[in-house]
DNA sequence: GTCAATGCTCTTGCATACAAGATTTATCGT
DNA sequence: ACGATAAATCTTGTATGCAAGAGCATTGAC
């Protein structure tokens, strides 16, 4: 309980902004936060201070910081990177995983098989997120899978949104099955080349998204 | 002058790290950085939990922090995800370029012309992370420059033992040669698989890499 | 002589205090 | 009445102080 006032602090505030509790452009003042959380403001200025370093907020010199707003077009390029480290992670994972990833991976595609019959979008974006690290874990890269783990989380609200979008569901997972049977069969340009468009928000996806961004 | 001490210390002790004046494993005593650098240990510690976050230190809780030291099996998934961040940004790169990124890149190329010819491995050195740096602009963008120039300048010190090697900068500026043709040329998949290669560092570079880090 | 236990010291973690810049409000002048 | 300037207040940035835990040394026992 000792260093974990920090850390704690870290994951709420962190927590606060993907959940938009802390919507971007919002102020996080010191003083604010330190009461809020029953602590001194060092901690809190040690926590924004990592929320800085990670590119969630911004600091401004004697101006207190605030929530990073990255507006459509850098979302789209996090997304375009995140296609990519996916894509990575899927081939390499064709020709690496052992028999428990696949285990893992079957399981978590069947969960997604149930929420997603169900029409659960809910049930569905957790299971979703079971099945991507399911596959960063069968790459056997623990950089990557750390990288794609952050990139995901900071990506998360926006996955969401995109959720909302009718039928958006129904074709992830018939995605999410061709994806495992490229991956399963060992075939990794085909696993890279699907978990790519899988991820990517092209055309009309990226129109879907930044209307429902507009009108948040 | 004021948020600034933070940031120069973030600067310098993430200098330190990089140019090895803090091996890995090194603890890094609060006290003694802030005398050293003139200021109390307060900006110290925020310095510090910046670079935690960025993944270059660990802080152990009550016992100080200490510089992460990645393992050569480590080193070598961050060169493959690098490999892929690079191989994108080239592609972007042959679709995007403008008048003035053709213009930045070839001065860079016949920069390292300058340097490879001269023999000077250490001109070299910075003349090819312009250039690697020209085409993450010719991308376009931001976020994936971004998240490159972060991970080029956390293997910083690992790219440079390799030129180190006996005809790595020839090599390497001749495979620079033909990157700079595909992506005038427009050529995104040529652009992104010259660009994989020439930066994962496969079978007797990795090996090269291992030999060189154990006789550090 | 060696191992273990206890106490001391040193470092970290958090809080508070103080200083400096930014913002807001109030007052004065036109 | 509106605008500008100055003062007051509020917030951030840095230093210092205090408490608690981890490491180390010393001493005692077998």
């Amino acid at each position: 309980m000792s260093e974990n006032v920090v850390q704690r602090l870290r994951d709420e505030i962190e927590n606060g902004i993907i959940s938009n509790d802390f919507a971007p452009g919002a102020r996080l003042d010191e003083v604010q936060l330190a009461t809020r959380f029953g602590v001194s403001r060092t901690p809190v200025r040690e926590a924004l201070m990592q929320l800085n370093a990670i590119g969630l907020i911004e600091i401004r010199p004697r101006r207190g910081a605030v929530v990073i707003d990255p507006g459509p077009h850098r979302i789209f390029e996090m997304f375009e990177v995140m296609a990519e480290l996916e894509g990575l992670a899927g081939s390499l994972a064709a020709r690496r995983f052992t028999d428990a990833d696949r285990t893992t991976i079957l399981a978590a595609h069947a969960d997604c098989e149930r929420s997603s019959s169900a029409g659960n979008s809910d049930a569905y974006y957790y299971d979703n997120e079971r099945f991507h690290k399911a596959i960063y874990a069968a790459s056997h890269s623990g950089f990557l899978a750390e990288q794609c783990v952050a990139l995901h989380r900071r990506l998360q609200p926006y996955r969401r949104l995109q959720l909302r979008v009718r039928n958006r569901v129904a074709t992830s997972f018939a995605e999410h099955g061709a994806i495992v049977e490229a991956i399963l069969a060992g075939d990794a340009e085909q696993a890279r080349t699907l978990l790519r468009q899988h991820v990517s928000i092209q055309g009309e996806r990226f129109s879907d998204l930044v209307a429902t961004l507009a009108s948040r």
